[in-house]
DNA sequence: AACTGTACAGACAGGTCTGTCTAATCGCAG
DNA sequence: CTGCGATTAGACAGACCTGTCTGTACAGTT
């Protein structure tokens, strides 16, 4: 395992589980055993690195999303797949909740970038909502797809206090709201 | 106006736009034109300042609430009142989503209240919703009301990057479900 | 006039942060 | 073996952080 991968796993998990204004890079280098003008080779700034750790994320839940769509069948199915999944990461120790809600929720500097990554890739999650929800017209997924996604963020929020139980209610009206739109418009 | 909510005020003020981690007390203490000492005489630490702040947001966010149950007729309407207040707010400048969520988001000591103090009006607000939501039971509000809680969430959440727009199409799936919500169930 | 409470300005200590730099070491290709 | 790129440990500068402290000013009360 390289140096970079050792330094962006290590950063990502405490990014993660303490907020990315909470870690500094000597915490970084300490966790990744590297020496600090190692991390400053491989990332120009710490900020640089923040911006890494956000597309490694996303990167990884865009693969998870695409493994979804390869295994399961169309329709509900691959709405209930991604509570299902997301459930799951609630169960884990250490969870605290959405990277993306989290990380945009941290002040930061309007010069990075970070804010744009977590915009799109919010786009690519609703894009695959729209994909894999049940309506006539394209507008009218896109409509249901932005309520499936409110359902699924704020899923996402309420499981940082309840944990995993939140997504059990809120799971049961995604998918009667995605599998027949016309009774809730 | 007194010294102690001045400086509460400018302490709000930046925590909210800025993030609490990112403001000094030499920040608001230069904002609010109060000497370092007088801070800390009004609270012990910059722990129970954010404390504070989370607090007179909360016991705000309730007096909202209190107010729409006041002016509005029982039903949806006050679901729809909660959502044209939070639209609202979402078109001042300077919006940067809800203060809880984000708070909640920014790690914060273990050793800190705040998140009781979050999960606390999370309660609050979910009560509102369980009250004024139509369902037979109460077993069955409670059920709605969740769920209620969940859209209103996500479209906080969706309308940080999106604006206030985001709370037109959830709202409208939201009085659905909760005006007739054996329609998703 | 003396006392009390509150606020002021600002220095200070002790720590943490990011980012740079030096100097030594390692592994490996030629 | 030689040379080179990558890595190491760690000192350092300069900024910022929280919290404490000293000393001053002023209003209201006794």
């Amino acid at each position: 395992m390289t140096a970079r991968d050792r330094i962006l796993n290590t950063a990502s998990g405490l990014f993660y589980t303490q907020g990315v204004r909470a870690v500094g890079v000597d915490k970084v280098i300490d966790e990744a055993k590297v020496a600090k003008a190692t991390l400053y080779a491989h990332f120009r700034s710490k900020n640089e690195l923040i911006e890494a750790y956000l597309r490694h994320q996303a990167s990884q839940a865009r693969e998870d999303l695409q493994r979804i769509e390869r295994d399961t069948p169309p329709g509900t199915d691959r709405i209930s797949a991604v509570f299902d999944h997301a459930a799951m990461a609630a169960d884990r120790p250490g969870y605290r909740g959405c990277c993306f809600i989290n990380a945009a929720a941290e002040g930061l500097d309007s010069e990075s970038r970070a804010s744009e990554i977590v915009a799109e890739h919010r786009e690519l999650v609703l894009d695959y909502f729209v994909r894999n929800v049940d309506a006539p017209t394209l507008k009218e997924r896109t409509e249901v797809a932005r309520v499936v996604m409110a359902l699924f963020d704020g899923a996402k929020v309420a499981s940082v206090s309840e944990g995993s139980a939140a997504f059990e209610t809120v799971r049961r009206a995604t998918l009667a709201l995605a599998g027949s739109p016309t009774a809730v418009r």
